[in-house]
DNA sequence: TAATACTGACTGAATGGTCAGATAATTAGC
DNA sequence: GCTAATTATCTGACCATTCAGTCAGTATTA
């Protein structure tokens, strides 16, 4: 049974589980959800159409995996990352630094949460009990426990840290679609001092 | 015929055009675009099916003619508002205060902004030569334009004003995004001094 | 009576998901 | 080791459903 997810162990020919969520990313990112049939997806994985189901239980569940398996990813990084010691504003700059750079190797990824569309997020928040939703604000609250910690060691002004999470992520996410709309012709990465700056300390010339 | 898009004129029973944008705007903003079904448009329009295509050319036609009047409505409210007399700062602050305004008013079409997947734009770029992307970017050229200015008058720093002018929307667009998921117990318009304060004078305790 | 506006049953194509059977791996019997 | 029997894995033709778009006909207005 492959009840919850990914994952059954036994013998097989390939590591189709795999493959298949590789596939679903690189189509799902370059054309959505819906327009993205199983038979396209089984046909870049070279697999039939039937073992998708043998690992997945159906096209929403094996979205949500691709979302998953990728969020995890960049979530884990950047725990790390912000665990090692230092000043909270330096680890805030090296959390937009790593999300900036995963970004950027990762755009077909960024593509899929781009395409996540509010009706589909709704009707699967019920379905999936907010597995994905939940993961989107683990970033937030990575954030915001930073902000908080240098609010305390008086860094920053003692402002929503929430709010203030929230509005750092929005800048990061801005330069991101920018950049790609722009047909990415410089690195991404190169923008992340203009991100610290201007959250740091504004645009006003005093 | 009606060729590029809504209102031909003749004698007609009812407002059909205007009921049907606006019943098709409820259920893309509640539903998004895939899901929602030209029945149930034509049903909370109380219009017969075939009423629509007598006024508009198919489903994607009507969802960008939807995306396209509420957006000129917003964008004419912050143009006309930023060519009032008044230092570029000032008239930055007022951008941001209607445009916040606006998306309070009209939750639901932000919802179907929210709710574009990238592979539908995509693909209807081409189709419609980026009648609605084109819009899209006229909101960062009036803000671009506006800092621009500011720096020229030295109100702010000469750092890039296109991307300034994205970070700008960022961080209003990622505020809206979370008042939305909080449910929006408060105004969201209540939320413009803190967005500006962090865009004019950063977080930094000097 | 003619022209215009509207209707909704119908059609054809697309596609998510199934399942009976094919294929390969593993084990049992010798 | 080798083959047969058993189990695990995989396949893709098929089915059921959904839905965008059509059009012959009805209602309304001029």
């Amino acid at each position: 049974m492959k009840s919850d997810s990914i994952f059954y162990k036994g013998k097989r020919r390939r590591d189709f589980a795999a493959q298949i969520l590789q596939a679903a990313e690189k189509l799902f990112a370059k054309k959505g959800f819906y327009p993205t049939t199983i038979d396209e997806i089984a046909k870049e994985a070279k697999s039939a159409k039937g073992t998708i189901y043998l690992y997945f239980n159906n096209k929403e569940d094996l979205f949500f995996s691709v979302i998953e398996t990728k969020l995890d990813l960049l979530l884990d990084k950047i725990q790390e990352a912000v665990e090692k010691p230092g000043s909270a504003s330096q680890r805030i700059k090296t959390a937009i630094s790593i999300h900036l750079k995963f970004l950027e190797e990762n755009k077909n990824f960024f593509k899929v949460m781009q395409s996540l569309p509010e009706g589909l997020k709704k009707k699967l928040e019920r379905k999936l009990k907010g597995r994905v939703v939940e993961k989107q604000s683990r970033y937030i609250e990575i954030l915001d426990r930073l902000i908080q910690e240098a609010i305390n060691r008086k860094e920053i002004k003692a402002l929503d840290s929430k709010k203030l999470a929230v509005i750092l992520m929005g800048i990061v996410h801005s330069l991101t679609v920018y950049w790609i709309s722009q047909r990415e012709k410089k690195s991404l990465s190169s923008d992340k001092s203009l991100a610290w700056q201007v959250f740091w300390e504004g645009v006003s010339k005093e």
